[in-house]
DNA sequence: CTCACATGTTAAG
DNA sequence: TTAACCTGTGAGC
């Protein structure tokens, strides 16, 4: 589930139910137990992210640095009474009073100063989900996508480009577009980039907002318009809640454009959705909608 | 039930 | 370029 949204959505759950709180730190899976150890008790100063990074900061200049990769999860849920017993291989649990948070298959989990998480954020380019980079983060990112041979779906995807776009945001996006995946950047327009990271700006913004991808104008509208709650959801009569989204409304399936929909017809012509295998990932594209941009 | 695969990244070959 | 890592889900039997 991890592009940038879930990580920003991540820190915000992570700072409303932590942050001000010394929570209980411990490792039941057993692969971060001298970390845990060290932050047990530590009050939390905040959470944040940067593209796919997520920083949570602990008094004493110290940070939690977590990379989720593909698989990992960071349940945050809210309880009543007894704190629920960890499931499954739980690498890090944070619990305090109210809340506990269960960190699982998280490929990179570490504590860090403030210079290493400054060293990492130097490294990744702008994060359209950062209210610091909206006003230059195009310009930034411009500035090596119009110079590059490679394709701008490579360049997307390229962290150090821009942070927290991953396959989907990168499908979808060029889709909504016209923009052809193999197009060398430095054959990209300047107002065709401007369009497409004022378009990621909302994008991601949608998928902190939702929880979850969505990209399709209609689909973004309907659910707005179904009054859908984000937030923290309860859990029948468990009295543990959640901070995942509710299901999209039984009539609202998830639906892309591209994504995942190799040999389906496009839906705005009709040919059908081509897929490639691009550096170990799977590229989805209209050959016939996407290609002289 | 088993198995392939996944919204990711790094390191080895 | 490929394998490895780690967990959850959904398709297929």
């Amino acid at each position: 589930m991890p592009e940038g949204h879930t990580l920003h959505r991540l820190a915000g759950a992570l700072d409303a139910a932590f942050a001000g709180s010394a929570p209980a730190a411990s490792s039941p899976q057993g692969r971060f137990v001298t970390g845990a150890a060290r932050l047990d008790g530590l009050p939390v100063v905040s959470a944040q992210a940067w593209g796919k990074h997520l920083f949570v900061e602990f008094d004493g200049a110290t940070y939690l640095h977590v990379h989720l990769g593909l698989i990992g999860t960071f349940d945050v849920l809210r309880y009543a009474g007894v704190l629920p017993a960890a499931v499954g291989a739980v690498r890090l649990r944070l619990a305090n009073d109210t809340h506990v948070a269960d960190l699982r298959g998280a490929t990179l989990v570490e504590l860090v100063t403030p210079e290493h998480v400054d060293a990492v954020v130097s490294r990744l380019g702008p994060d359209p989900l950062r209210a610091e980079c909206v006003e230059h983060g195009a310009d930034l990112a411009w500035a090596k996508i119009h110079r590059s041979a490679r394709p701008i779906a490579d360049l997307l995807m390229d962290q150090q480009v821009v942070a927290g776009v991953g396959n989907v945001y990168r499908a979808e996006v060029l889709f909504r577009h016209r923009v052809d995946p193999h197009r060398p950047g430095r054959e990209i327009r300047r107002s065709t980039w401007e369009a497409l990271w004022g378009d990621l700006v909302q994008l991601l913004r949608i998928g902190v907002e939702l929880g979850q991808i969505v990209t399709m104008a209609d689909q973004v509208h309907e659910v707005r318009d179904a009054a859908y709650d984000p937030g923290l959801v309860p859990e029948a009569a468990s009295g543990v809640s959640a901070w995942r989204p509710k299901p999209l409304p039984g009539a609202l399936e998830r639906r892309y454009y591209v994504y995942k929909r190799h040999g389906e017809p496009c839906r705005e012509c009709g040919s059908r959705i081509r897929m490639a295998d691009v550096a170990g990932r799977r590229l989805y594209w209209c050959g016939r909608c996407q290609r002289r941009r």
